[in-house]
DNA sequence: CGGAATCTTGAAAGTGTTCAAATCAAGTGG
DNA sequence: CCACTTGATTTGAACACTTTCAAGATTCCG
């Protein structure tokens, strides 16, 4: 809970007080989350927003071909969810699942408007939020339209140094778009370029 | 300017009163832009973000090679600009440039938030704004890595069924992140396939 | 009527996928 | 501790889709 507290705090200008954490606490659902363990299937409708407290997860789809394509990778102080399924009500076509296990704290769409509405500090917060996520979400459009696959993984292991250890190639091969095989050979190619990055990728 | 309030009334509950709708004018300052102008260049700070009230305008980033991407088409009742640029106040890496004559509503990023302030109906507006596109962005990403040209193609279509005759095919073919030929091809392509489409696409 | 931009079409090259097999790694139960 | 199973990664060859480069055809405007 602590580090929740903190995570707040670092997303706006003033420390939030101790009546007004209390609401926000109040408005959340501790959860625990197994390894393997679903927190939202595709045609089901996302209850909840998650705030993710430790461990990891993934929001993936899945096409007719049962080809699984990772829309989202949460860890610790990121949040997960189908926004559009949370907020209109309507069955997800995505999966949520726990990469290890996890703790979270849910809140419903309900919840979240409430407290939107009497705690202006978690307003400021959601907004900054929004934003950063609008700007991420972006930036990894304009890469998939714009750039080559192996253009596409050395941007990812520059911004997202420590995933290259906590997730396996399948996995980020399908946050990239790519299939595994061929981050495998993009992986060899690069070594092969540049043998002093062996360290990093091993 | 009753276009503007009618965009205003549609996105909240209970519409706007006289004076916060005058509050919310009183933020904004006037601009057109002739077509081929722009509203941002690349290195630029993005002062503004831009309501369109009647026009279109492009968002594009070019790359080393001098390719240029379609990040976002922006028509009546959009907003376009570099939102990274606008709210951090650092050089923006996109162009913004009207492709027909347009009329533009513009708004700091300091006016904007003195308006989530002061107005709480204005807050709501930005809130249901963003989430609808952060949902979109992220649809479009879903596309861009895991369908084909065509299936982009084709989803394009069913969701903008205004922008094929409005917009140039190279425009359209860098907005889905493959080439003019491409897309002309792929337009042969489903016209063998279905001739019925005939007139819709030409 | 030009001239310029857009769209179309063709052939060759490049990039990523598909399918299949081999190798490697990790965890389980005996 | 070893044998076994299961899943992840690597590698290969053929294939599919998209790009590249180039040349024509068409359309749009002044």
């Amino acid at each position: 809970m602590h580090a929740f507290r903190s995570y707040i705090d670092a997303g706006i200008s003033t420390p939030v007080s101790d009546a007004d954490f209390a609401r926000i606490c109040a408005a959340f659902t501790p959860k625990k989350l197994r390894k393997k363990a679903f927190l939202l299937r595709a045609g089901e409708v996302c209850k909840h927003f998650a705030f993710v407290l430790a461990g990891a997860l993934r929001m993936y789809s899945v096409n007719e071909k049962g080809g699984e394509h990772v829309l989202s990778l949460g860890v610790e102080n990121w949040w997960v969810g189908d926004r559009e399924s949370c907020v209109l009500l309507t069955p997800s076509r995505y999966y949520v699942e726990a990469l290890e296990d996890a703790s979270l704290l849910l809140i419903t769409h309900a919840q979240m408007q409430e407290l939107l509405c009497t705690v202006p500090a978690w307003a400021d917060l959601m907004r900054g939020l929004d934003h950063r996520h609008n700007i991420a979400t972006q930036k990894r459009l304009e890469a998939a339209i714009s750039s080559t696959a192996e253009e596409r993984y050395v941007a990812f292991r520059a911004q997202h140094p420590t995933f290259e250890r906590r997730f396996s190639q399948q996995l980020i091969a399908s946050y990239l778009g790519i299939l595994p095989e061929t981050l495998s050979r993009i992986r060899t190619r690069l070594l092969a370029a540049k043998p002093q990055l062996a360290e990093v990728l091993s």
